[in-house]
DNA sequence: TAAGAATATTACAATATTCATATATTAATG
DNA sequence: CATTAATATATGAATATTGTAATATTCTTA
């Protein structure tokens, strides 16, 4: 059990190690949005947004409706932005370490999420 | 910045999405232990863990002390413990969901941790 | 200093992840 | 019903991760 359980959180953890992950789940946070509506705010290509949400479905991150044409998705349960703004406060506190780990910082003045 | 931070936090859930390096925390979080008594608790080969600290120690999850021929190794910030136990709780809210992720559950009667 | 103990690193095969491209599905609308 | 819009899925190439086996490094101690 022990075992099982950490390979659960294992997946889940390695569901949220992606940067468009995280942005979609962070998009997601105050409320449902569309499929289309992440897409235009992410800027990326439609079927690799659709990909990512294909990986937080499967590991239940997200739930969807479908609304005629459309797809909306909601987080599923709040614990997990909390567990991203865990995270925030973990960079602030580590921000000089962190940022020698960042490869290169793209837009300076952007405020922190 | 936003997307660095997204790249950071990123980081640090890959460096925490695998059952060993998870288990490897669990087993630090009362206190620090010598890669020797993790290889023991493991029950893991020697290289395999080695492998895996050094993973932990790259995104600084990690601090060690070399004390003779032995390495201590402790968990670097407690806020990571409380991620992990935030998973556990979103573990227990949706436990029937993620039994069924669980490709088999191992030993039964253990304490959930 | 040679031998042994504790730990780290290297190399490589097996496997998994990611992105882009192309294609499929499903619903709306003329 | 043909077309378009919204979304999902399949495929494949490039890349990354994992575990094992072998080797290296660093201390300690005889």
């Amino acid at each position: 059990m022990q075992d099982s359980l950490r390979r659960f959180k294992a997946d889940i953890f390695h569901a949220l190690a992606h940067p468009t992950r995280i942005a979609i789940l962070e998009l997601l946070s105050p409320g449902e949005l569309s499929a289309g509506t992440l897409i235009a705010k992410l800027g990326m290509e439609q079927a690799n947004v659709s990909q990512h949400l294909a990986v937080l479905r499967a590991k239940q991150l997200v739930s969807n409706r479908k609304v005629g044409n459309q797809v909306f998705y909601s987080v599923r349960d709040p614990i997990i932005i909390e567990v991203l703004n865990l995270m925030r406060t973990y960079f602030h506190a580590h921000l000089t370490e962190a940022l020698g780990m960042l490869d290169e910082i793209k837009k300076p003045q952007e405020t922190v999420r």
